[in-house]
DNA sequence: ATGTCGACGAATCGTCGA
């Protein structure tokens, strides 16, 4: 089985790189973010027919989450974890899997622009209420994987330049900590469960070359639970389609689950 | 610091967010 998250940076905008994507990815579910468009406008027939059920957390211009799935989604949620934030980051459902039913989780992490401004604390607090959530998540679902971009780049292996950065948005102690806590509930990086080439980003800033020059940061996760960890067979991030024409920053990263 | 994108409103660019 595999699975699969991706930043599409506008699914209005991306539509045909996921459709080309899809068509040659055997991808059984698909984390999206950032899909920059209410639900009206949610791309349901195109996705149907390229073979997905798909329900989908817009709103219009920023943000908005969604998952795929080749069999239909079950006990959809709708998540604003942070009090005082109604911003569409987090949408979760239930799968049927080859080992039993399996709660996925897309997730678009508040950015936080930069240390020191108000959208830095708000990226903190949301981080806190994500952290709340996913624990009683986890209390609810044993086999819970949560896909997203994250906008933290947990280890210096993470970043092309991680002491140039360290005092920089996604590399800072604290949001690395805030990592650490997420895995602490007994998650795992399931890309880290492998040896990895050295150099694995799975965004490029659009400026400077950046992609060309491999100046990435790996910010898109994903996390498995403890019972599901061992069922993890590979993850890889596929940067192919960061060599399309007008190709989202991100690149998707998959995940083959036994 | 930012050379690039994308969305939006009200322009055919300025502003915001990333």
């Amino acid at each position: 089985m595999q699975l699969a998250t991706w930043n599409v940076n506008s699914l209005g905008v991306r539509l045909p790189h996921l459709q080309q994507w899809l068509a040659q990815q055997p991808v059984d579910v698909l984390a999206l973010q950032e899909l920059k468009m209410t639900d009206e406008k949610f791309p349901h027939d195109e996705l149907r027919a390229a073979g997905f059920h798909a329900a989908s957390f817009g709103q219009k211009s920023y943000n908005g989450v969604a998952l795929l799935a080749r069999t239909p989604l079950r006990d959809v949620e709708r998540i604003t974890p942070c009090d005082g934030d109604d911003s569409a980051r987090l949408i979760a459902a239930t799968v049927d899997a080859p080992g039993g039913a399996l709660r996925v989780a897309s997730a678009y992490f508040v950015n936080g622009q930069a240390p020191g401004t108000e959208k830095f604390d708000d990226k903190m607090r949301w981080l806190d209420a994500l952290h709340d959530w996913l624990q009683g998540e986890l209390a609810r679902h044993e086999r819970l994987l949560l896909m997203g971009d994250f906008n933290i780049a947990p280890q210096d292996a993470d970043s092309h330049a991680p002491a140039a950065l360290a005092h920089t948005v996604c590399h800072t102690p604290q949001e690395k900590a805030h990592f650490a806590r997420l895995l602490a509930l007994g998650m795992a990086d399931a890309f880290r469960l492998f040896d990895q080439p050295a150099g694995s980003y799975t965004w490029w800033d659009y400026r400077q070359a950046s992609f060309r020059r491999n100046q990435g940061l790996r910010i898109d996760h994903i996390l498995a639970s403890r019972a599901l960890a061992p069922q993890v067979r590979a993850c890889t991030i596929d940067r192919i389609p960061r060599t399309w024409e007008r190709p989202s920053d991100h690149a998707p990263m998959l995940v083959e689950l036994a």
